[in-house]
DNA sequence: TCCTTATTGAAAATGATTTTCAATAAGGAA
DNA sequence: TTCCTTATTGAAAATCATTTTCAATAAGGA
């Protein structure tokens, strides 16, 4: 498994609060906060501490396991990632969020901002918002 | 002026610390924090409460002048706001942010996303960072 | 099974943000 | 200009999120 290899190559221990939370993250469909997650694990009465949310959540980023997506007003939840560059699409209604990798069709649009601003751009984040199919059906 | 019209439309008022909110983002490179803002407020001996930037802040971004800008660690700040839909790229050396209108050309990119997915999207988050020619130079 | 040491969790510390409320000042009316 | 109403302010307290501390625990190699 990525997590194992991962965290064996720094010397790192694979825990029971650590598998907890990439568990709580899998069943997700869409962004937690470490409060939410806090709260699932005592729902699953694996009842994990609060500060181990924050520290997991610390080291499954750096490990590029886990990735920070953006609220326009309350911030971050944390989503699992998938390898590679991906971007989210959050559903307004439900916050369900899906996975998309975009990376080669910004590449030009970045290229054309860079040629402008003379700045050299190395990284992005991308991030859209809308309703979901299921929550469009439910509107009728 | 923009912001006295908005104000009045709403009865509310142009007040000092309103002002000088305004005054400081106008004069700032980069996003700045509430407490940023703040800070300046003292140095400058305009000194307004801490309280009143949070409401100024919030009161600003619900009449669109003010933009919330993302950070991919530390959250955000708040820049003045083009009229239009902007984006934000951001000097990872010195913070200095420039605005830069892309909606034209993301607008393809969404519709691809749309099909794919099967969501209706309405808004997106766009973020670059790189560094700034001013800081490019100096690297040397 | 034992032993080392990374990791945990509770509590305290810190920091950001919001709420409360009496005092103040914006700005329309006289 | 002056007065009066009421939106707004700022200080302090309350709340909420996050980080630090530290003794107790449990991973996992020997």
């Amino acid at each position: 498994m990525e997590l194992q290899e991962k965290l064996h190559n720094k010397g790192l221990r694979l825990t029971q609060p650590r598998r907890e939370v990439v568990a709580i993250l899998n069943a997700a469909a869409s962004p937690l906060t470490p409060q939410s997650i806090y709260q699932r694990s005592v729902e699953r009465k694996s009842d994990i501490g609060l500060v181990s949310v924050y520290r997991t959540l610390e080291l499954l980023s750096e490990l590029n396991l886990v990735r920070r997506v953006h609220g326009r007003d309350g911030c971050h939840g944390y989503v699992l990632a998938s390898p590679g560059h991906h971007h989210h699409l959050v559903c307004r209604k439900c916050g369900k969020a899906v996975e998309f990798s975009g990376s080669a069709d910004l590449s030009e649009f970045i290229t054309k901002i860079q040629k402008e601003t003379g700045y050299k751009i190395n990284e992005h984040i991308l991030q859209l918002y809308g309703i979901c199919p299921k929550c469009q059906e439910e509107r009728q």
